[in-house]
DNA sequence: CCAGACGTTGTT
DNA sequence: GTCTGG
DNA sequence: CCAGACGTTGTT
DNA sequence: GTCTGG
């Protein structure tokens, strides 16, 4: 599945790939975005597509607390049309996460060791992972913007390292995924498919497993090559 | 009817 | 072992 | 996802 | 808010 991801790229390359209209967050560079951060998100808006900070981890409008959204850091494309915590979001509030890398690690045969691998979609390039966000409103008058990832089976390529892995939009399911006028389930988990083109993978310092730790060290590949 | 949960991954 | 927090 | 805590009473 | 279980 995808608990760890990266995003080291300006901001200019992401208003260009993703014709945002709108971005209302600061340059950054991550290398180690993990669940309860902050981390940028595509929305549609009136005005266009439009870029913001949200926490990682869906805190739906109904929540009594916060809390929730520790558990809800990913939702199975199979089932998430039928969930009472996603169902609402997926007819009214989707979203890309744009990211250049994710993390997944690799058990070993014997299960006895996890080993972190840093997955890229083509010469490292900038893509979108599906999406799903909401607002919730506190009770001291704030509101909170959260979103989790969707997740699918693994391609052919992911399915050697997890058994799980992130839904990675193809550029030309993009805009139907974000278009406000398309609702119906019908029509939007059929997007929800394993990323079928070319993707490359290498095993990365273990420096990535704590969440504290984000520095461009973190994606140099430990081992020479290239799985 | 009301109360209580609302999720995933991974492991067994 | 399981839950919470980042 | 992984890391780190997991508790109470009482005192500062 | 909405669904499931008792």
């Amino acid at each position: 599945m995808c608990g760890r991801y990266t995003l080291a790229v300006q901001l200019d390359l992401i208003t260009d790939r993703f014709l945002l209209k709108r971005v209302d967050a600061k340059e950054m560079f991550r290398f180690n975005i993990a669940p309860t951060q902050q981390a940028p998100v595509i929305y549609q808006t009136d005005s266009g597509r439009t870029l913001t900070m949200m926490r990682w981890g869906l805190v739906p409008f109904w929540a009594k607390d916060e809390s929730i959204g520790n558990k809800l850091i990913n939702a199975r494309s199979e089932t998430l049309a039928e969930k009472p915590s996603f169902k609402r979001s997926l007819e009214r509030k989707r979203c890309i996460v744009p990211a250049d890398g994710f993390y997944e690690w690799k058990k070993s045969t014997d299960g006895k060791t996890r080993t972190p691998m840093r997955i890229v979609v083509g010469q490292g390039d900038l893509f979108g992972f599906a999406g799903l966000w909401d607002r919730w409103k506190s009770p001291d008058g704030g509101s909170v913007e959260s979103y989790t990832i969707i997740t699918t089976e693994p391609n052919k390529f992911v399915s050697s390292i997890h058994n799980r892995m992130p839904v990675i939009l193809s550029r030309d399911t993009e805009a139907q995924w974000l278009d406000p006028e398309i609702t119906d389930p019908e029509l939007l988990t059929p997007l929800l498919v394993p990323y079928n083109g070319e993707m490359k993978a290498y095993e990365v310092s273990t420096s990535v497993n704590s969440p504290s730790n984000d520095s461009p060290s973190l994606i140099e590949p430990i081992a020479p090559e290239l799985l």
